[in-house]
DNA sequence: ATTGACCTTCACATCAATGTGACGGTTCGA
DNA sequence: TCGAACCGTCACATTGATGTGAAGGTCAAT
């Protein structure tokens, strides 16, 4: 599919599509005339880092931990050098930190919104 | 306490402890001499501030969310209008988005380690 | 063949979060 | 009283993610 469609279905400006490619993390392949052209796959990888950067991930740690979570899952050992996997771990920590604080904020929020309707009812 | 133990203690610059005071984030006192002047507690929600900002959330939303989730808690009703309310149910949804997204690909994170060590191990 | 809806690259603009430093006042200990 | 280590404001710079628009190529339908 080209830009346009892909931009359609996964809510993302086409401006963004090509930023993300600039910062290596789609490769659409080209057709004849030059267009991009996506694969169907590229939908899901798209939303996969929108989600990713809107929870506050930059693109440049997106770029790293996106290969690790092709499926089916293929490892490619010379980018697993020790490095890599130290990365990996500490973004992995990250992530765990963050889904605490987005949780226990969240349920705080949900406390606060139980307890007015709570108030509005009584 | 001032300024620099704040910073000390919460990892974060002083630009910042401003920069959130001018968001409304935070409302430190004034000793005689102009100097900030932080409770004891304003540590904690230097942290919680943090960790919504590395989570994603910009100043704007911590804002409106932060006064919900003081302890002990004390709604305001005048603050409770229904448009707050849904604000707040929106980003509750948003928060629960960014968790899923985050444990999923924490998880695939997580398997990849588990697999490249089982490949060393093994 | 022209029009309109695509696409391309390039470039400058914006916004929020953050860095950095200038310049000056305060406090405290040697 | 001097210097070091604080603090204050102000302001300009940077970075990453995004907005916007110009100038031009492609293609399908009329």
């Amino acid at each position: 599919m080209r830009i346009g469609e892909l931009s359609e279905r996964t809510g993302t400006p086409r401006r963004l599509l090509r930023y993300y490619e600039e910062q290596g993390l789609i490769a659409p392949g080209r057709s004849a005339n030059g267009y991009r052209a996506y694969d169907e796959n590229t939908v899901d990888r798209v939303l996969q880092i929108r989600g990713l950067l809107d929870a506050g991930l930059p693109t440049r740690i997106i770029r790293q931990i996106l290969p690790c979570l092709d499926k089916p899952r293929v490892i490619h050992f010379r980018d697993a050098t020790p490095e890599m996997l130290a990365t990996l771990e500490q973004e992995l920590n990250r992530m765990t930190d963050r889904i605490r604080c987005l949780t226990r904020n969240r349920d705080a929020i949900a406390e606060y919104l139980a307890e007015v309707s709570r108030h509005k009812a009584g």
